[in-house]
DNA sequence: ATGATGTCGAACATGATGTCCGAGTATGGT
DNA sequence: ACCATACTCGGACATCATGTTCGACATCAT
């Protein structure tokens, strides 16, 4: 059995990486799953007992990955109060480290699944950051306007950025979104204007 | 020969509706072309001659609403100095007299081909609005970063709204919009500091 | 070594795609 | 009124991708 486990990791892991290197060659919605059975070296059956079809073993990288995100974005909650980066430019270096995975899922070639499932979850990562700003401020902006408009603006630097060859480094990008991002999340929060956090605007 | 075209501008108007009304239902990836044929009561070859696929009919449609677009922004350009909305704000007048459209365009269950060719418009428009605004300041703010920036922000936002069913009425979205965005955009011309101008941050 | 467990991949049935060709219909000239 | 023309319509077809089935095979436990 710890042997069989081993084999199914392989052939897991295979038909995963040949999805990530395809994507940019064909786009996402080009692939077949022959395609990936080829690239991979796999066979039919062995895939369809893994996966119900290509959404599901694109998703199923992507668990993996919102783990070690997660992981990262965790290391920064609790640590020194004046952060030093905030939960984007985490997003942005995660990016960088994985650049494959990023290029696949965000680049100019990716699907849809992928782009939504990426939203879904910082979405849910800036509402929950952004929820007890805005409510210690009593302002009267809508918490879900302003995690729609961050995500996105956020997912689509992030974009740009994939489909530039990650050229200005992770550090200035996070710089400039913050530029952009962090003074109207401030004046939004006026009304009472209570507490300038150091790090809002993620 | 009238009697023709009108008889294929027919065919063509009942599909591309057929395809409106199908998205939000199924979701674009699920839709085929025998569900569009269905729908809208036109034969198989009708729609290959016509059409090379589900995308070109889509995307033709496109066409119709980006000269629709066009024409409300360039009403806006010549308009009064002091600009009363933004290119932004004309946007989501027109997602909101166009309802049904980007329903399909960029709700929920709308196709990547869509969302792609929307974020192309709207990236070209914002890039032409911001350049000059940036330029004059002398900012080191890279115009292709901010209008990635802003572009996904607002189609962001609009997305939301969509899937919303417009709650927030259009000018109220717009209002939200240019709180969020204008003044990260204002902060960020600053080195210089020349004008600041009313409706900027579209 | 041998049985139990679970994977591998060729072959198959189904459904979608895009093409082809004969039938049908409106137009325009006579 | 009539015919010829031009163009559209849609059923039938070949092709391709998908997801399933089933026998062969490899690995581990006893």
């Amino acid at each position: 059995m710890p042997g069989q486990d081993r084999r199914i990791r392989r052939s897991q892991r295979l038909l995963r990486e040949a999805l990530v290197a395809l994507i940019p060659e064909k786009g996402y919605d080009r692939i077949t799953v022959q395609d990936i059975l080829d690239r991979a070296d796999v066979g039919r059956s062995t895939f369809y007992t893994h996966y119900r079809d290509k959404d599901d073993l694109l998703l199923a990288g992507f668990d993996d990955l919102r783990a070690d995100l997660q992981r990262d974005l965790d290391a920064l909650k609790p640590g020194v109060p004046p952060h030093p980066t905030s939960p984007t430019g985490v997003i942005f270096a995660h990016a960088y480290r994985h650049r494959d995975l990023y290029l696949a899922l965000c680049g100019r070639r990716g699907g849809t699944v992928a782009q939504r499932h990426l939203h879904g979850l910082v979405s849910g990562l800036l509402r929950d950051h952004l929820r007890p700003h805005i409510e210690a401020a009593g302002s009267d902006l809508p918490v879900d306007i302003a995690a729609a408009f961050y995500t996105s603006a956020a997912l689509g630097l992030l974009t740009w950025w994939v489909d530039q060859d990650f050229r200005p480094g992770p550090a200035a990008l996070a710089g400039v979104y913050q530029r952009l991002a962090a003074p109207g999340l401030l004046t939004a929060l006026i009304p009472p204007a209570s507490e300038p956090p150091p790090a809002v605007g993620g």
